[in-house]
DNA sequence: TGTGAATAGTTTCAAATGAAACTATACTCG
DNA sequence: CGAGTATAGTTTCATTTGAAACTATTCACA
């Protein structure tokens, strides 16, 4: 406020490629296409239900409720996701007889296949873009979004253990 | 692909949290939903309709392309987030005598001040996002994106000067 | 125990999206 | 010139999205 005043009212204007949040999200825009260009046509999967196998890939007899807390989508697009993937034969959903409003979730053995064939798609992707950066620029990018993840209350320590 | 041979085949398996595409995603997406927060409402203004206030904001007598390439925004979305700035009495289109395929967009008064009441909504955002970072982590994720927009064909480079 | 709040997940519905087709205009060069 | 191509922008249509309402079940505690 002080500060604002001190150097007085300026002309308001803002360049749009310089402006963090939007850079992100252009980034983060055209990240997301080219990586669901190497899985979606070849394996039928979209977004939502590529990363809803992720979780099941990484943990067994997990509820849609973590899936929701892992990959930060909600609810509804994880609902429909699983759905689809049931009807594709890559999870399989068991109602949890001690509580059966949760069901846990599971990748079938196509499931896992399919897992099985992006994660190195996934991997190589992702070194492709880090190959980009040098070593110390992507540690400084690791803490920088470190840092914008916890302000944000994103990223792992937000999330369920 | 020697590297990988080297090392052998690896378990299939992708932590992510860690996963760059994936982290960018969730950032951004959070990063835009808190932004927009701070004008949706108040102003009655969605994102594309801010993106293209923000271009028309910096230069003035623009071609509806000439957002699309500034904003990384198809076209379609562009000329639908035009055509209802222009029924809010936010932009006026002036058709180009000399190529009528074009038309000029220009803020009127009224956009103009909506656009000075949110450019400092949105510096404040990024100021209080960038506050969360040393200088040096600054710099270091400014050199990481515009790293990450080079290889992306993103960014300032790529879009008309 | 029963009643109200919480939780897991689904459905509904209206709005946003984007690919493809379309309209209108301008350019190219035989 | 005039046929074909390119460009600016809009419309159509099928899909995706997410907020809000809903169903079903469990929990809290009076």
């Amino acid at each position: 406020m002080k500060a604002a005043a001190r150097q007085g009212v300026q002309a308001p204007s803002l360049e749009l490629a310089d402006f963090l949040p939007y850079r992100l999200s252009v980034l983060a825009n055209r990240v997301s296409r080219e990586l669901s260009g190497l899985y979606a046509e070849r394996f039928g999967i979209a977004i939502p239900e590529w990363r809803v196998i992720a979780v099941l890939g990484q943990r067994e007899d997990v509820s849609a409720d973590y899936v929701c807390a892992q990959t930060d989508m909600d609810k509804v697009t994880v609902s429909r996701a699983v759905a689809r993937l049931i009807v594709k034969r890559y999870v399989r959903r068991r109602s949890l007889p001690e509580d059966r409003r949760c069901s846990m979730l599971n990748l079938t053995a196509a499931g896992r296949r399919v897992y099985g064939d992006i994660v190195p798609l996934a991997r190589d992707y992702e070194r492709g873009l880090l190959d980009t950066l040098s070593q110390p620029e992507r540690t400084a990018l690791e803490h920088a979004l470190a840092a914008l993840e916890a302000r944000l209350g994103a990223g792992r320590a937000a999330r369920l253990k």
